[in-house]
DNA sequence: TATTGTTATACTCTATAACTATA
DNA sequence: TATAGTTATAGAGTATAACAATA
């Protein structure tokens, strides 16, 4: 079966199941009232204390001006802390709060949950053969552990592999 | 290894795999002058001349006003028509124009790139043990292989997993 | 003069609601 | 009265650019 004989290819099933995965995190994190990307944000805090929005924002790929919002926003739920650094008046280090580890928790409790339903139809031995060549591509990718995309598109049609 | 040992794990490998996929079939599109949206309407299109505008929204799992602005934008790039029914006089049937036909050639061209980018660093026999596990997956959750999610969302951050 | 963070603003994508025309 | 499509509008998420404070 050359790749054209396909129905769908990996590209095209990755893409799909990927936002379907996406799709449903998204439903538990709202549920717990974050949006996929506070989520995130809250998740690398608390695996990096003290890192500033500069260095959140290049681990992000994104642009500091939007760290400043995700961060308002943990902030004032109470989730995370901004504390000036003493060495550096000009950088804000990042804190998790304990009302956030008790999120973080929550937020893993979520993942677990989700892996389930994920994986739900493959047996041990598929879902392990399946992580394994998920796992190599991430890494011939470079991607990193800690970061995944938050699409913020919950009904996002389409697109043509 | 149990799944909370695990670095990263099937949901969250699968988002973030999905992402990357995503993203680099959206420039491929883009480079056409395509969105993902405009370029997964195209293919529908394509493969059920004459579906209408309500048809299309429920093949897509959105609202009727959304599919006017797609079909406008490919209406107006020439490469689709709307023909009103004459049946019914308020249905719109949509057909793609010979310009179409054209792009979806190179959208196809486009993919097969992105195939052979996704899967880089895999042998045929992982790539097709990865096809057979996601198509299964796919199949699982009830997918339709001609809809996938066009992620509107070119540098998005985030979600714990 | 460069860097960290902030504010103000604008753009894209998407959905909701009111409306027109046909049935 | 219901349905196919359209328009007007609003919201979320993100980026760009100008700015303030500190180095």
């Amino acid at each position: 079966m050359s790749p054209s004989d396909r129905p769908a290819r990996i590209g095209f099933l990755l893409t799909q199941l990927g936002a379907h995965a996406a799709k449903s995190f998204e439903a538990k994190t709202r549920e717990l009232g974050l949006s996929p990307a506070q989520a995130g944000v809250l998740r690398i805090v608390g695996r990096q204390p003290g890192i500033n929005q500069r260095e959140l924002a290049v681990k992000l790929s994104t642009v500091q001006s939007r760290v400043v919002s995700l961060v308002d926003s943990l902030e004032s739920s109470g989730l995370a802390v901004r504390v000036r650094s003493t060495t550096d008046r000009r950088s804000q280090e990042l804190h998790v709060t304990d009302a956030g580890r008790a999120m973080l928790a929550r937020l893993r409790s979520a993942a677990e949950v989700q892996e389930s339903e994920v994986a739900a139809g493959l047996d041990a031995d598929d879902r392990e053969q399946l992580y394994t060549l998920l796992l190599r591509l991430s890494a011939i990718r470079g991607l990193d552990a800690d970061v995944h995309p938050g699409y913020s598109d919950p009904a996002a049609p389409q697109a043509g592999g």
